[in-house]
DNA sequence: GTTTGTACTAACCTAATGGTTCGTAACGTA
DNA sequence: TACGTTACGAACCATTAGGTTAGTACAAAC
């Protein structure tokens, strides 16, 4: 029995979809972190206040990661004390429905 | 300026529920996993050789957490050489509409 | 009688993820 | 004059994720 009966369902391009949406929202708080900016604007230090448990370098690191993948933008006042605020990019705005649903995916394997 | 106008968008039952999803669709093979299975029942060496990058150690060990999840569940039958079957459960079932729908997410940012 | 196939386990290693602590500039406030 | 505030960077460490290699039982095929 050789394997030509065993289609790969996933064609190239989808696999490569995939690894991209893995890149976007894997991590402990890529997603709550897109969650908390929604479609508002926020500063750094608010988003520290939202997202109590992260410690600061991980907001900074994971923040400067959604930037590259272009699902956030920042913008850098140039004051004293500094300001910075960070929003969801149009392409970011884009799939944040699709990613809202992913919370029903928990609800079902929580419930009793 | 107090923090009172920092209104925690996120229910701790949401949190959870997030956190809930990351536990299973988080990591390089989970999702290609479930979706190779879909609706159907594969055994160990079909996934194997449908995934051919994937190492034997991690996916016996992402299979495992998967069923400890209770995404899949796995039938042994007492055959040698060994025959194991793997398929969804009813809740896997149940979110792979949602799961299927995050290509798109990866799909918005791979357009030029 | 040696090889092949199946579904694993065990031992070990590396790279990435996440976390802690400390330090920085320049201003407003006490 | 000392301190708090803001948004970071640097150095360092622990844990986890993922990968490599080897070995197991036992029947069937060659």
């Amino acid at each position: 029995m050789d394997d030509q009966n065993l289609k790969q369902t996933l064609t190239p391009s989808t696999q490569s979809a995939l690894k991209k949406t893995l890149d976007i929202i894997c991590g402990k708080w890529r997603l709550f972190i897109i969650f908390q900016l929604g479609t508002e604007t926020r500063r750094y230090g608010e988003l520290r206040r939202m997202i109590p448990d992260i410690s600061e370098k991980v907001l900074i690191q994971e923040l400067k990661a959604l930037i590259e993948l272009g699902v956030l933008e920042k913008k850098s006042f140039n004051e004293v004390p500094p300001r910075v605020e960070y929003n969801l990019t149009a392409r970011g705005l884009k799939v944040l429905p699709t990613l809202y649903q992913l919370t029903s995916v928990g609800e079902v394997f929580l419930e009793p």
